[in-house]
DNA sequence: AGCACA
């Protein structure tokens, strides 16, 4: 069959203005072989670490006979090519260009296009990116966007060396913790080129910058809301309403879960999403309504109030500067009713160190208008088995409430919470059946519907009831 | 040390 007849000989290849070479070192780089080659000729394209061993790779000359005279000279010369020390072999490439496969992200460029995984466009400022990407050089513009791949931010450096700087330091790493929002979990920063050489930034805004124009006409009406504190006649800092409201807890004897906040707060409509979260040691929350109303009416009826009778869980709201958390769907610290209630499994990544230890510190007071609070990750991981029988809270400080009016109501089937639970919610069933808080006053489930007087647990002069905490489930009892 | 992810 295979006649064998060796129409060419294996090793004797036409020329090409591509030459292939091998046995090149794994850790190769283009600029390894710009050097090596660029004595023969103009290199119009390389490409290395090519093969399973990484070992090959592929230079195109702008002319063939620049080629050709390479290759003839190492075949003549005693000395060998080498790079890092090692010899490399060269031929004619059977291919007459090189195809770069490299993806438009790979082209180096002054341009970054940053990809903050994990948030939401509310939740990265645009002075935080600014901070973050002026640790490699002057920043001339930023762009913000949100797109499908998320919440996107484009950067333009002064040249490719400082895009590319930030891009090798910052790929892949996450943003500070403490420079973002309390409710933020992991965001990591996926960093590729722009093909983009130069912004065009038409305001000075929450969503764009211009640091080399001054003169930018500001949009007032973007950048206010997000970055400006009215403050009243008497200096005060007035807060702008807000749908979501921050909830400080006082005197916190007993377990706030999720469950306990999403029972208290469904008394005045829908409650979207709650993150709970420790700042200098009190714990906080925040509960998000679909409107300023709802969150005003809630605001009004349960500031000051207790949560537990004798002055237990005291609640203090404010408004949020947030207007819509981002939230994981289901952990014991936050939880998003708008999705589908499936336990999360899956996070093995909680946590990512913060990216310069050495400059962390100096950063931090600049973050404008920020509410930076502190977050301990590990209070944020998630918790996947979730079940709520006695004991199996083993870091649960909290002694049981000291009044449990809520016992009579629980009953086993809604008062457990395991992984084979399939919770799901949705618009009408809100609210009503909460999985591990058990209910036993006639709380308005779904959101819009105005507080009914005495339906508010803490407008009734007995603990919330239907509140219990987990781990003190009354059907025990 | 031998031709490029499909």
């Amino acid at each position: 069959m295979s006649t064998s007849t060796q129409h060419q000989f294996r090793y004797t290849q036409t020329p090409s203005k591509v030459l292939h070479l091998r046995n090149l070192p794994w850790e190769c780089t283009d600029d390894e072989l710009v050097e090596l080659c660029r004595p023969f000729g103009k290199i119009v394209n390389t490409k290395c670490n090519v093969g399973a061993n990484r070992n090959q790779a592929f230079v195109e000359f702008a002319d063939l006979n620049q080629a050709i005279s390479m290759v003839s000279y190492y075949a003549s010369s005693s000395e060998p090519a080498q790079v890092r020390g090692k010899t490399v072999y060269i031929q004619y490439s059977n291919r007459h260009e090189i195809v770069n496969n490299k993806s438009p992200g790979d082209v180096p460029g002054n341009v970054l296009l940053v990809t903050i995984e994990g948030v939401e466009a509310g939740d990265v400022s645009i002075d935080v990116i600014h901070l973050v990407f002026s640790a490699f050089g002057f920043v001339h513009k930023i762009a913000t966007f949100e797109k499908t791949a998320g919440f996107q931010a484009l950067i333009q450096y002064t040249d490719a060396e400082t895009a590319a700087a930030a891009r090798n330091a910052l790929d892949g790493r996450s943003i500070p913790r403490y420079l973002l929002p309390e409710h933020v979990g992991s965001c990591h920063l996926r960093i590729s080129y722009s093909a983009h050489r130069d912004l065009n930034i038409k305001f000075q805004s929450n969503r764009s910058r211009d640091y080399t124009n001054p003169m930018l006409p500001v949009n007032h009406t973007a950048i206010d809301g997000a970055l400006q504190s009215v403050v009243g006649p008497d200096g005060k800092k007035i807060e702008p309403e807000s749908n979501v409201l921050l909830a400080s807890i006082e005197n916190m004897q007993y377990a706030v879960t999720v469950d306990v906040l999403h029972t208290v707060f469904s008394a005045f409509g829908t409650v979207q999403k709650i993150a709970i979260f420790e700042k200098n040691g009190q714990t906080q929350a925040l509960i998000q309504y679909p409107d300023i109303t709802t969150a005003a009416t809630a605001k009004e009826a349960l500031e000051g109030h207790c949560i537990y009778d004798g002055g237990y869980c005291k609640l203090h709201l404010t408004y949020s500067r947030h207007t819509d958390l981002n939230v994981k769907a289901f952990s014991d610290k936050s939880r998003d009713y708008t999705v589908p209630q499936v336990p999360a499994v899956s996070w093995q990544n909680p946590q990512a160190g913060p990216m310069y230890p050495g400059t962390a510190p100096a950063l931090q007071g600049q973050v404008p208008g920020g509410q930076m609070l502190s977050w301990d990750p590990s209070q944020q991981a998630a918790t996947q088995s979730y079940v709520s029988a006695p004991g199996t809270y083993p870091s649960q400080p909290y002694a049981a409430p000291p009044n449990p009016v809520y016992a009579a109501a629980a009953a086993p089937a809604s008062s457990t919470i395991t992984q084979s639970n399939s919770i799901v919610h949705n618009a009408s069933s809100m609210g009503i059946t909460q999985p591990g808080v058990s209910l036993n006053v006639n709380l308005q489930p779904t959101g819009g519907s105005p507080p009914v007087p005495g339906s508010s647990p803490l407008m009734q002069a007995s603990p919330i009831a239907g509140a219990s905490p987990p781990g003190h489930q009354p059907y025990f009892t």
